[in-house]
DNA sequence: TCGTGATCATGT
DNA sequence: ACATGATCACGA
């Protein structure tokens, strides 16, 4: 699948993805669902990526770079609420003593998203997970500050040696859990006292709860 | 090892 | 029931 040149056409494309299988999706790209995603937890949103034409690959730009849009399929329950929190991007954790919010990867990442809901409930097999509606996103006023105060909270604490002190439930809309292969990585940190230290690397992760108002804002329920 | 795509699975 | 902490695969 070519990239889309314009919004209307990634438009056009998602919503004609809305009703459609996983399982008649990936045949019709000509890809094998897999059993369960315990071993392919990326296979969703990286079918989801082929079928709309985002620049394949791991590169640390937005899914559409010539639209600066954004794409992150969300997992939601037949209640419409959302199974799981929204990964944004690794956290920086050295040499961010003069970013800003309005630089950061967060920002700069939630600026402009394509959110695809995907009927993604455990005991629906793969291949009967139903792609739902996407609509675009942009934070307004509110939203905007929600993230750059739990940003700026959140990067202090960090800047000043507090990496691990955060835990999940420090922010209000924006969290930092780990974002590893495994609880044994190690990455460079600042320490209590301003000493170099390795921790296991973090992520920036939208709350469910989040996530749930984006979806009630757009369909109007819930 | 980092950054992309995320979900798993256990503890509360 | 739900969120936190842990984990999986892949490319550069």
């Amino acid at each position: 699948m070519t990239s889309p040149s314009n919004q209307e056409q990634l438009m056009r494309r998602c919503h004609a993805l809305a009703g459609f299988t996983l399982g008649q999706l990936a045949a019709q790209i000509g890809c094998k669902v897999p059993a369960n995603l315990k071993r392919e937890k990326g296979w969703t949103g990286q079918l989801i990526e082929q079928a709309l034409g985002a620049s394949a690959g791991s590169k640390a730009e937005p899914d559409f770079p010539e639209l600066g849009i954004e794409l992150k399929t969300l997992p939601i329950s037949r209640l419409g609420k959302p199974l799981e929190s929204t990964y944004v991007c690794i956290a920086p954790l050295i040499g961010i003593t003069h970013q800003s919010w309005n630089e950061s990867w967060v920002c700069q990442k939630l600026s402009h998203v394509l959110w695809l809901p995907i009927l993604a409930e455990r005991d629906i097999p793969i291949a009967e997970r139903v792609i739902g509606t996407g609509f675009l996103w942009q934070p307004n006023h509110e939203e905007q500050q929600l993230l750059q105060q739990d940003w700026e909270e959140l990067m202090e604490l960090i800047a000043l040696g507090g990496i691990d002190r955060i835990r999940g439930a420090h922010g209000h809309v924006l969290q930092l859990r780990p974002k590893a292969a495994n609880s044994h990585a190690l990455t460079s940190a600042v320490g209590t006292h301003g000493e170099p230290i390795q921790t296991l690397p973090r992520g920036f992760y939208l709350k469910t709860s989040f996530t749930q108002r984006l979806l009630a804002k757009a369909f109007n329920s819930n």
